[in-house]
RNA sequence: CGGGGUGUGGCUCAGUCUGGCUAGAGCGCUUGGUUCGGGACCAAGAGGUCGCAGGUUCGAAUCCUGUCACCCCGACCA
């Protein structure tokens, strides 16, 4: 059994091929745990694969356990197979390192820092390793000859979440892949950045996900320099946008809308002020003034590091700062104080608007084919009616700066869908932010000192096998991909102390053993439906029932998990039949490269 | 951090409003028996500081105060 020489292996790591349930430890249970609500949670915990532990931190009992070491070492295939080469950092890092790059602040209260001792201080948990890498490649990588090269690793990491939820999907303690190229130049960053791109589709695949790779809201090299790798559930947390015809996706933080058309109006109605007290908020004043939302403007004032301007959206439109910050080229964008609002408008927050502004204004398109709208006067407790663009207000700048919302086309047309969707894994170009602020250079060519490119690539393992759970589980239990299933083969010996049934039922998982195939043998003495419960609940994908009355015609039957179809195999044919499938229930990969 | 909810054997829950015998049920577990192709049945058992700490009371799972934990919605999420 276990680690027996000359057995295939998975990823190079010896993993039990055969188990017997009475060897094994499979506490599946009836009932629904009462704090899970998101089905890979209930099923987790039900099939015995998960225990929680506190808030946002689990153990993987051995059956789960199996199912993310299949998923570790189909990412190590992968990840060896693009060139990345594979260390590990520590967990504990000193503060020192974030401090050097700045994100101690950035980090916030996520980032968990250890009670200082009077023999050691300033020790963080690590919530992701770009510092502790790029300290290691200023340590050791000092020329262009070395170059170019992609670290990874398989690491717990730990972010002191709000609000952990959804079972293993949002935790304070995880399993993330990440790795980090360092390159000489944008275009051999591209180079990699494609590498890892493709591998990550490979894995995913691989992982047999239905998943998608969509535009992120990028790094700070900006373009399409991100994307996001999502798997479409109810049980996410993040939106994906994508296009009907096919062509277009993003994360909705990033999704691009077509300009809306400029629908014409009657006439123009004057300019008028009126008195709104107290009425700060676009509900309010619509309610108060009998006007949709759509006929208002939202002015919405920012700081930046060069000073304040007001973005102007529609009143049933919301700002997108990362939009807005590209249009307006401005670097730091945050929401300006209450102070800074009433200095820049003369009114109390609330009452803002473009109408005799000096200040910098970004229009949204939405905005500018806009008339007869409703905004603030830049007087307390007043708003204005019959605001016309042209008329009452110059715009001078306008773009895309909103968030899509439904209703809304793609660029090129196409309407745009939206699907509540868990992010799986996310790769983007760095630069040099770190290598810049850590001052981790090398010497190129020409023996000038230069900081290195980097990117970063990231993958959530827990994520992974919680992602497959929801997209595959039905009313009984899970539905797993061949690849990630804790087992391939479920056989279900049904009368253990029929000499006939056991023997045929330890032959036949001895043989797959011996054959490299996952295959767990319920021997249980339990009652058939018992056992059959069970087997769906766990989800393996083949199923083998061995019984007195089919052995008696010399057959046992062989079923997939995924449709219950079961059909009748000779016992001696059996393993070289449940073979066949597993090679049919393996995912395709697109090719390597 | 704001709003809502829940803490009672390993699991799912009742009991709390209206304080009162020895704190219950189902599942699971142990033993014996009958069963045996979709979560069996009978019988006998083991197992609980009622989250924790104070308080009120002759008497607290139940009322009061505080506190902790967990779940959900929101905020937040390199």
């Amino acid at each position: 059994m276990a680690g027996r020489p000359g057995l295939p292996t998975i990823g190079g790591a010896a993993i039990c091929r055969g188990m017997r349930w009475t060897r094994f430890f499979i506490p599946t249970t009836k009932e629904t745990p009462h704090d899970a609500a998101v089905p890979s949670h209930v099923l987790m915990i039900r099939a015995g694969m998960l225990r929680q532990v506190a808030a946002g931190s689990y153990a993987y009992l051995p059956l789960g356990y199996r199912s993310l070491q299949k998923v570790t070492a189909i990412i190590r295939e992968e990840m060896n197979a693009a060139g990345a080469i594979e260390l590990h950092m520590p967990a504990m890092q000193p503060v020192e390192l974030w401090q050097e790059s700045g994100r101690v602040e950035a980090m916030g209260s996520t980032l968990v820092h250890l009670p200082d001792k009077a023999f050691r201080k300033g020790t963080v948990l690590g919530p992701t390793h770009e510092e502790v890498i790029t300290d290691i490649a200023r340590a050791y990588v000092h020329s262009y000859k070395q170059l170019p090269i992609n670290f990874y690793q398989i690491q717990t990491k730990f972010r002191d979440e709000p609000r952990p939820k959804s079972g293993v999907l949002r935790t304070r303690e995880f399993l993330m892949k990440d790795a980090y190229s360092f390159d000489t130049d944008l275009a051999g960053l591209d180079v990699a950045y494609d590498k890892m791109y493709r591998a990550y589709c490979r894995v995913f695949t691989r992982c047999g996900l239905p998943f998608r790779a969509v535009e992120a809201e990028s790094g700070p090299i900006g373009g399409d320099a991100s994307h996001e790798f999502m798997v479409v559930t109810d049980a996410g947390e993040d939106y994906m946008v994508r296009s009907e015809d096919g062509k277009y996706a993003a994360n909705v933080e990033r999704a691009a809308v077509a300009p809306l058309p400029d629908s014409g109006c009657a006439g123009l109605d004057p300019l008028a002020e009126v008195h709104t007290p107290g009425r700060s908020t676009i509900d309010d004043v619509s309610r108060l003034l009998k006007c949709e939302p759509a006929r208002m403007i939202k002015s919405i004032v920012y700081q930046h590091a060069d000073g304040i301007l007001m973005a102007l959206v529609r009143g049933d439109h919301e700002v997108n700062e990362a939009k807005l910050r590209r249009v307006a080229g401005v670097k730091g964008l945050a929401p300006a104080t209450p102070e800074q609002i009433e200095k820049t408008t003369g009114a109390k927050v609330g009452f803002a608007g473009p109408v005799k502004l000096n200040a910098r204004v970004i229009v949204d398109q939405a905005v500018t084919v806009m008339h007869n709208a409703v905004t603030g006067a830049n007087k307390t407790d007043y708003h204005l009616t019959g605001v016309n663009a042209g008329r009452d207000f110059v715009i001078t700048e306008s773009g895309d700066i909103r968030t899509a919302v439904a209703g809304d086309r793609s660029v090129d047309g196409s309407p745009l869908a939206f699907d509540k969707c868990i992010e799986i894994g996310h790769v983007f170009k760095l630069g040099t932010k770190y290598s810049d602020a850590m001052h981790a250079h090398y010497l190129d060519t020409n023996g000038k000192s230069a900081p290195f490119i980097m990117g970063c690539y990231g993958m959530g393992l827990n994520r992974i096998m919680a992602a497959a759970i929801e997209a595959f589980h039905d009313e009984n239990g899970i539905i797993w991909p061949v690849t990630i299933a804790p087992f391939s083969v479920h056989i279900c010996a049904l009368d253990v102390r029929d000499e006939a049934v056991m023997g045929c039922a330890a032959r036949l998982h001895d043989e797959l053993e011996a054959a490299g195939v996952d295959v767990l043998l319920d021997d249980r003495d339990e009652r058939p439906g018992v056992k059959f419960k069970d087997a769906d609940l766990i989800g393996n994908p083949i199923r083998v029932t061995v019984g007195k009355r089919a052995l008696a015609d010399g057959v046992v039957e062989i079923g997939l998990r995924r449709d219950g179809e079961v059909q009748k195999i000779p016992a001696d044919r059996a393993a070289a039949r449940v073979r066949e499938l597993v090679v049919e229930l393996m995912p395709q990969a697109p090719a390597s490269t």
